[in-house]
DNA sequence: TGTACATCAGTGAACGCGCGTTCACTGATGTAC
DNA sequence: TGTACATCAGTGAACGCGCGTTCACTGATGTAC
């Protein structure tokens, strides 16, 4: 072979990642893919020794946004005070810098309405890394079973997905720092109260 | 002039209506000049006569869009009992015509997500229109003051749009209909709960 | 009332561009002998 | 160890297509006289 022994998969994994990054930023239908070769100094040709469509390039970056948002939680949750778990992930997802760092962080406020009109195959993949992205968060929710649990995160995390994506579609900076504010303490009040402001 | 008095009007108005069903449906990047104006049975040239650019095309879509919900949920509020527009406002925004009827319903889910990628011009027809829209819910919300009304009708529009986002992009119908109903649910227990199953 | 003319919404060819995908190819390396 | 060959990740021209926008034009109607 031309390259050595573990090229090709480096390549791969640097084309997920930056498939990753670009879809957040400009949007599945705003990078094609000449040009996102062409940030990792390929040339288009060449990706299809990678994937056969463009779909599986996108199934592939949600599997990875979703897998890194997971583990992010979970460093997230490891970081804060015993107890304090919930409140340092809904501070965390509702942050400036989750809102202003539009090439990383959740996929749900910048991909999902789009993701809605993709094939199958990529909506199954979304559905089935949500799913564990959900289970990672029920570990830090209150609720007596855990279905429960579950349930309830993934309307935390839906809810604060919906939040976020109007802070960031809102023109106006200050309304967008509001929104950000209320919703910590919304989510803050309603999923870990004795942490709230709202309850002291 | 080639045609009658309030022609242009007419067409002004068929093209902003078929670009608010069309851009929420494919989304602003699924659907171009040439389809759009072809729907109406017209060619591409003319949409110049109508609007300098697409952009301005998005903000008037956005713009109807907006008002048409906020026509939509007082006609809801309007019809439900006394005491219980609220739990008519989330019971429609959460339900399962409102998810499948992609054409139509509110711009939030299909739509926010790229709209934080448009023109400042296009960012701020939205906000102002969203403000409306917020205005509107807040006269059925709970709170004291109409600032904190305000504030909860912008919580709970935002997390039921993501919840909405959610439930479209899923790709298993049974979990998609489990985050509808549970989302009634959850937003009906915290905003009127005397209607909510939770509390009877 | 009848005629001449100005108006302007809509037409359709053309612009340069980017899209996703295909395919014959290249050439450095690993492997077989 | 040295030589011949197979491999295959990546190249780049080409495919047909749709995009947003421009522009010279058309032709039915409203208006001026």
């Amino acid at each position: 072979m031309r390259y050595s022994a573990q090229h090709k998969e480096q390549t791969h994994e640097r084309l997920v990642k930056k498939a990753a990054e670009q879809f957040r930023r400009r949007g599945v239908q705003g990078i094609g893919i000449a040009k996102l070769m062409g940030k990792l100094g390929l040339t288009h040709g060449g990706f299809y020794a990678h994937f056969d469509n463009k779909s599986e390039l996108v199934a592939a970056a949600a599997r990875k946004i979703f897998k890194e948002a997971t583990t992010h939680v979970g460093a997230v949750a490891a970081a804060a005070p015993k107890g304090s778990e919930l409140t340092a992930i809904i501070n965390d997802y509702l942050s400036a810098g989750h809102r202003d760092g539009t090439m990383q962080g959740c996929l749900l406020p910048s991909l999902a309405g789009e993701m809605a009109r993709q094939p199958q195959t990529v909506r199954k993949a979304l559905t089935r890394e949500f799913d564990e992205y959900a289970n990672k968060i029920s570990k830090y929710m209150p609720g007596a079973s855990d279905e429960e649990r579950r349930s309830q995160a993934r309307l935390l995390l839906a809810g604060m997905a919906g939040t976020m994506m109007v802070a960031r579609a809102v023109s106006d900076r200050e309304l967008s720092d509001t929104i950000l504010a209320q919703g910590q303490e919304f989510y803050i009040s309603i999923f870990q109260p004795r942490d709230g402001r709202a309850q002291g």
